[in-house]
DNA sequence: CTGTTAGCGCCTTCAC
DNA sequence: GTGAAGGCGCTAACAG
């Protein structure tokens, strides 16, 4: 008799019928004191635990929410991940994970497997911005929160770092410390994020163009693609803004490996200031984000939704992190 | 009428019973092409998706596994998700993600809601080798396995590095490269790979111990226990033997600051061959194993047990990479 | 205040 | 080969 035991073996011991177990354990209708000390006991004797299953299909609610990412190996998504999880739990809500791998196809089918499972609600960070993928989501009819992007829709909510603004931040800084030659190297200008950091970078050249010069080279958000894009460089300016941390990196290990001093001969920057950033020789100059918030408030978004339907889109600040890396 | 369609709407449409449509979906008994052709026809136009909580009610099986591990923003546990998510994919299973957050309640009170949501099996990342928490789980009666760690029962599957041999290798290379004293940076000792590290260290002092000299300092997996750690060595010796990469990072950034040539004035090992292990300025001397496939193997231990009842315990091989920070 | 009953969506005997 | 009916465990009417 190993079967796991439910209300109906409860309301077998504590002699009572199962919709009394039911409203015990539930506590939204009164029962006598007597018979629910009664109930409760065998409850614990039991060891009861509420079957979910049977319980998300009566109320139509699983307390479940659904996650999909591209690669939860990432410490950019891992962060976000373990900042919703934290704050849904109160409420909660466990999380199903699926992790795109970066395929768009991948993005479609397990968008059907959440479906499948019920979920209450949905988080995702798209691999592309625009993605055709967030309408089939809408008709889905499950509240959703689109993160590190900006979805105009009325009826998404969604949350990002304010991008533009920090890599604007970051070369007003460079510009001030006499830095007057440029290489960008871009990470995928498919992404949000991608996009919004090189239109910064255009805006302040277009804006700076008579005292600047630049080139920009694009690539994706790798430590090896940071190192490829350095060696197309056709030549090494007085700084060299990178789309995100990894590429830094990369750029980092190579300069040195052609022994450039850092900052001496050019400086380096980053985006994102990941763990890692503080520990590299030299630290990098990088702007934080707070992948860790962006989770949090991407989770507070949904529980609204969820809870009063109410929508909302957030831009979260970023700040400027100067280190070792940069010149000034 | 945005309700979702069931069988019952295919049904319906297609002119057939709900029996008919529910075998044509699961293509277990034989239905005549005709009727066949009609319901999977009537399907495609609703966009029909199963309701998975309904068939989980009914068969007793939620195709969904429950992940329990200390931090998922940690890149060693990320990975092991990352691994065993792929694999477990392919068998049609979801993750249902839960992190302790390093706390032991949590494990108790996360195992309870994991079981409730009746996931058909469970892989865990326990925070304490022997945990008694353990044994809570082998009483639920769901396949489990534990990860990063060796259990002896034989009902329950484990799978974790041999970090013993990892460390012996390790060592083993120092003292052939001439190094004479010795300072073990400890991670948590509590923990499997924590103990095991330690002890092999232990045995080969004790084996060279006319000719070699030693002192163990005991902290935590971070960063920032591995500054104060080396902060608290009473000599910098021949090589500073970290228990894992992290602890690794802190030395090294510590070492720099206090103006140390490395590996001229002393050698810096780690452990774990992270991500970013090559991008240290020197890139770090290590001792690798592969997340990704724990992670993996673990996935692959659960199927087997899920399927055949079979049980096992296996230990994965590490690799020593030797890199710039440790001289010889 | 408590018990009886229906049914959430699906699968699976059991008849035909 | 196909349909009708019961039930997985639970909650929410509806009676009493």
């Amino acid at each position: 008799m190993q079967k796991h035991p439910g209300i109906k073996d409860i309301a077998r011991i504590a002699g009572v019928s199962i919709a009394t177990v039911s409203r015990v354990l539930n506590g939204n209708s009164y029962v006598s004191p007597e018979l629910s000390e009664r109930v409760l006991k065998a409850a614990g004797k039991l060891g009861y635990q509420p079957n979910r299953i049977a319980r998300g299909l009566r109320k139509g609610k699983t307390n479940t929410i659904g996650f999909l990412i591209p690669d939860i190996e990432n410490p950019f998504f891992s962060a976000i991940v373990k900042g919703a999880e934290n704050f849904l739990r109160k409420y909660g809500y466990t999380i199903l994970l699926c992790s795109s791998a970066g395929k768009a196809e991948r993005e479609d089918e397990l968008l059907n497997v959440l479906y499948s499972h019920k979920v209450d609600g949905l988080m995702t960070v798209p691999l592309e911005s625009q993605n055709p993928y967030l309408e089939r989501i809408e008709k889905l009819g499950v509240p959703v929160v689109v993160i590190d992007d900006i979805i105009n829709q009325k009826n998404i909510s969604s949350v990002a770092s304010d991008n533009y603004s920090g890599m604007k931040k970051l070369m007003q800084y460079l510009l001030d410390t006499n830095h007057r030659s440029f290489a960008f190297l871009s990470g995928d200008p498919h992404t949000y994020s991608g996009k919004e950091r090189l239109q910064a970078f255009r805006d302040v050249m277009v804006q700076e163009k008579e005292k600047v010069e630049y080139e920009i080279l694009l690539g994706t958000y790798t430590f090896s693609s940071g190192i490829e894009m350095l060696r197309k460089l056709r030549k090494i300016p007085d700084a060299i803004v990178c789309g995100n941390d990894m590429i830094a990196f990369g750029v980092l290990t190579e300069l040195q490996k052609l022994q450039y001093k850092i900052p001496n001969d050019v400086s380096v920057t980053g985006f994102d200031d990941v763990l890692f950033s503080k520990m590299t020789n030299p630290p990098l100059t990088t702007v934080r984000q707070d992948y860790y918030m962006m989770g949090r408030v991407a989770a507070q978004l949904l529980i609204e939704d969820l809870n009063y339907k109410k929508r909302n889109s957030i831009l979260l600040k970023t700040e400027l992190v100067i280190r070792g890396s940069s010149r000034g």
